[in-house]
Parts: C-alpha cells; sequence; structure tokens
DNA sequence: AAGATAAACGGGCCGCGTTCCGTTTAGCGT
DNA sequence: ACGCTAAACGGAACGCGGCCCGTTTATCTT
C-alpha cells in the first residue's frame, strides 16, 4: 500500500548530503549524455558511473536500479505533463468539464510518451517481444474478429488491444494479489465493459 | 511482419535430430521439475540445463531465450484454451452469437492465466515494478476520478486501467513503429473509446 | 576546533542471460 | 558399410545488473 498523499515527484529523501547531491546531479547529466550520443539503450549503470567519474555502488545507492534512474531521468518532462492535467488550463486542466479532459487526456498522454519515447522503452525490459508472441497475437485476432462482428463502425484491431489489455494478466495479478480485489470483480468489469460497448 | 497462416503453436522447426528432441524433452521436463520444486522464479537457464544434465548452449539454441523456454512450458495448456474458444462448445466456441463469446472470452482468458499464473509472470521480467511507478499511480488516480464523475455505475478502477492501458506506450509504439500505424488513429480510437462508453 | 557518527563512496563479487566457437555426432547418400 | 556434411553440443567467455562491505568523508555536537 501507498501513502497516496506524498507527491509523487519529490523523491522525498530526508536529508541529502552535498556530495550526494552533486553525485546525483553529475550522474544525470551523465546519463542524458549517454542517451544522446548513442542512444537509450547506452544508459547502463556501468557506463554512466564511468561517464559520471563515480562507482558503480554509488549509482545503484542513488536510483536503487537501472529503472529508478531511467525514472529519473523522466522525472523533468513528467512533473511538467502531470502540472498540464492537475493544474493547466483546459482542455486538460480542471476548469473544462470530465468529459473534455477525459477526451483531452489520450490524445496528451500519447504525444507525451512519443517525445520522451526512447526513455519509456528503455524503462521497460524487451518491449518488442510482448506482442510477438504467437499465442497473444491470437487471441488479438480472435476477440478482434468478434469485435469486427458486433461493432461494424469502430476500430476493430485497437479496441480488440483494449479489452485484452483489461485482463492482461500483469494487471489483474497486480490487483488481485498485490490489492485484494477478488477476481470475481475483475470478471464483472469485463462483462460491464463489453456490455457498455455492445449498447 | 508475421505470417498469419502458420499454426501458432507447432514451432515448424524443419526437421529436428533425433538428439536435439530428445534433449529438448529432457530441457521441458527439467524446467517443469524445477518450477514444481522450487517455483518458476528458479527457471534460469543455468539450472535448467544442469537439471537436464546438459550444456547452456543447448538450451539457448533450441529455445532461443529464457522467454522462449517459459512460452514452450506454456504451449500445452495455452492449446488446450486456444481450442475452447476456437474450436470448442458454447458459449467460447463457435456454435454460440459473437456477443455471447465475447463476454465469455475475457472471464475464460482471466481462469486460464491465472491456472498459470507463476509462469506468466516469470516470462515478464520484473512485472511488479510496472504499476508502481508514482506517475503511474498518479495519471490512474486522475483518469479513475474522471471516470467516476461521469459514469458513477462503473467500476471507475478498473475503467481507468482499461483506458491507460489503450494507450500504453509499449502498446502504442508497437503499433505505430512496428506496424505503420498512423499515431492519429491511436489518437481517434480513445476518442471513439471514451464517446462509446459515455454514451 | 576536534571527535563522533552516520551517510556515502568505490569497486570487487556473484548470478544470470547470451554469444561464440571448437568438437562431436546423427542422418544420409553412395 | 563408410564417409561427408550439416546440425547439435558443451562450456568458456562476455556484459550487465544488483549486492556487499571495508574505507572515506560530510555534517553535527560540544
Amino acid at each position: 500500500m501507498i501513502d497516496s498523499t506524498a507527491l509523487p515527484l519529490a523523491t522525498a529523501e530526508p536529508h541529502l548530503r552535498a556530495d550526494a547531491v552533486r553525485n546525483r546531479a553529475l550522474l544525470l547529466e551523465a546519463a542524458a549524455r549517454l542517451a544522446a550520443r548513442r542512444g537509450a539503450a547506452a544508459i547502463t549503470m556501468e557506463a554512466v558511473a564511468a561517464e559520471a567519474g563515480v562507482g558503480k555502488g554509488t549509482v545503484s545507492r542513488r536510483f536503487g536500479d537501472r529503472n529508478g534512474l531511467i525514472q529519473a531521468l523522466l522525472d523533468r518532462s513528467e512533473s511538467l505533463f502531470q502540472e498540464a492535467f492537475l493544474t493547466g488550463g483546459p482542455p486538460l486542466g480542471p476548469e473544462a468539464d470530465p468529459a473534455t479532459r477525459l477526451r483531452a487526456f489520450g490524445p496528451a498522454l500519447l504525444r507525451h510518451e512519443h517525445a520522451d519515447l526512447e526513455l519509456y522503452l528503455a524503462a521497460e525490459p524487451s518491449p518488442g517481444r510482448r506482442f510477438a508472441v504467437p499465442a497473444r497475437q491470437l487471441r488479438h485476432r480472435h476477440v478482434a474478429v468478434l469485435v469486427r462482428a458486433l461493432l461494424p463502425g469502430a476500430d476493430a484491431d485497437l479496441l480488440a488491444h483494449t479489452l485484452l489489455a483489461s485482463v492482461d494478466v500483469v494487471l489483474t495479478d497486480h490487483l488481485v494479489r498485490g490489492r485484494g480485489m477478488p477476481l470475481a470483480r475483475v470478471e464483472a468489469a469485463w462483462l460491464d465493459l463489453v456490455d457498455r460497448l455492445l449498447s
């Protein structure tokens, strides 16, 4: 369970020593340099440490793991995006009505993600594999065929991806085991989603 | 681009030498033994090779990588599930009408995935991390709030997960860069999805 | 200012996945 | 039966991520 009152951006480390602050900045600059020069894949713990002129242990201690380092790299643009939909102007911000905000949120998130695409993909291990699994492709085709038959006007391909994502095993395991949600509720949500789409 | 006419289960290696066939079976048995004895996390290339009494190179050559090995372990139950929705009886199979099949597919997939949960999670690297990222949680809360305001009767928590999954960066990058889909189509699909849900 | 203390540092170490290449062997043609 | 060849084998080697622990150093206290 995560404390939802904490600000998500400030990592909130109580007191960071001066040398630690300096090295943190050095490491982020080094990582950005490496990414700009040789692509985000060049962001390895060793290379970043070497580029910054510190030991590997320092990277590990500061950012936890490679993923934490990449998240930290993304923090700046992430906070800009968050500002836009939390306190910004319409159509994303709170001055617009909820429907407008929700409609605008998707495209905004898409553009945000694709602006830092390399880093976001580098944060996910083997991103290409996930959709290359034959069993997944077969399920997608199956669902797409059914959707196409039921909703001729819809983008069946994408809607099938959405439906499958709603019962993705990583998501549902996170909800069921990680947050104690009954599996029956996930099943009910699938039925509800299908009904709303078909109605 | 993948040949969609190929059977997804048979790996279709043209001619596998007798010793290769034997070792393949040995390796799958060894991996299953390890998983049963010490959990799916114990499926490492080295351990499986040692348990089967072959070299690591043999595992690599046969299954490509650790993921391929786990996929091969899942093939049996996967093909049973595929049979159920491709050629089985109602409500999953082709004798039922599309709406019934689609409604039944979600719960069936959920049960299938959670039967082999350990293996499915072992096939995904660091599955827990994905939803622990603060930025992700913030986006989810934001979307859930909007959904709750717009659809009081719905399961806003799960619906928010579904909406976010439809514009997940890994998915959309796969579609845009991997399959040449225009980003505008993904944006249009989001708007269409929201409109269908709100109508 | 000087000592105490906790934090940070460094880089060696281990485990794992993947690659590579010299060696072995199964399958086939003659 | 006998080789020939391509496939398979094995395990050493490499790169990377994460961990650990002896050493260094910033910061606080008095």
